[in-house]
DNA sequence: TTTATAACCTACTAATCCGATAGGTTAATG
DNA sequence: CATTAACCTATCGGATTAGTAGGTTATAAA
């Protein structure tokens, strides 16, 4: 309680009384991770607890993770085309990790698979674009204040590895 | 280039060129952060930097930030509701803030304007709900994840005041 | 050599949301 | 009483997401 009041976590004021009302109003909450991204993660994760570098069908994986088969293939694709799996066909087949879970960091399956990290085109790194309406980086009051946040995420998805997220507990 | 190196800000590798194929096929970069909140926020940056109390108008402001000002009456109406702003009709009228810009966190106007801060609902404090794939947040690889996310954004948006981001450089 | 398997490919779609636009009504000022 | 500026309601095109459908290709086992 007293750690989260000072990075506003519980400022109950007038605007709760908006939150509630957001939230019985609009039945789908707003995600910024796509399910594509939360999918392909956890895809990931099921491949690297299985530790043997025998490939895993994504049958097994749709089963085991509530995901749609058809919705998983083309992700697990897409990591394989991006360089995170290998794969092999016919029976037994499957996909496999191509480098150590220690080395694949999370910025790297999310820039593949979401797109930028950074909450606004303008401050991204791998994917910066000018404001259309901004004359002024320097002068914007969105700008560095999204910088700052772009930059504790950064750290964050770049602190955690495949390793991190898939040891079991 | 060493500071930015170990939180994974440039692993170049076979992923850059899918960022790279990204860019050139998507016209539109997706932004986490909408419109509406970031005019919200310059329209707050914009009241907040003028000092003095007088209302200022919707067409000044939508003017000066290049904002559609029928869009941005929406947003500031909003904020209104919200107990951001005050307002005065007729001649002379516009919208003047309520509280200081100290006391104003970036965190609650980001609730208010956006909806949750996290990047997944299941890991959202004021707009939590339960993912409908997984059987059990503990065990989920993404969940863990997306906390720590959610955390070091928190800290920075709820450091962050309006008079921070107002202050002139 | 055939058959089963599982990756791979192409195309389409319903639902949803964002960022506006249009056109009006109410309240305060001079 | 006219002007101003907030306030309200409705609608809409374009884009994206999260799939579904229906196939083709390559590999391993029978």
């Amino acid at each position: 309680m007293v750690i989260s009041a000072d990075v506003g976590l519980f400022d109950f004021s007038i605007e709760n009384s908006i939150i509630n009302a957001k939230k019985s109003i609009f039945k789908y909450i707003r995600s910024m991770l796509s399910k594509k991204t939360k999918y392909g993660i956890k895809a990931l994760a099921f491949i690297a607890k299985k530790g043997d570098r025998k490939p895993v069908q994504t049958s097994e994986i749709s089963k085991s993770e509530n995901i749609s088969q058809k919705f998983l293939e083309s992700i697990l694709l897409e990591l394989r085309k991006s360089g995170f799996l290998g794969s092999k066909k016919g029976k037994g087949g499957g996909y496999y990790l191509i480098k150590e879970p220690e080395d694949i960091r999370m910025t790297s399956v999310i820039r593949v698979l979401e797109g930028p990290i950074a909450m606004v085109p303008c401050v991204s790194l791998n994917y910066y674009e000018k404001c259309d309406d901004c004359p002024s980086e320097e002068a914007c009051s969105v700008h560095s204040l999204m910088i700052q946040v772009r930059d504790s995420t950064l750290k964050v998805l770049g602190d955690n590895t495949l390793a991190d997220i898939s040891a079991k507990k």
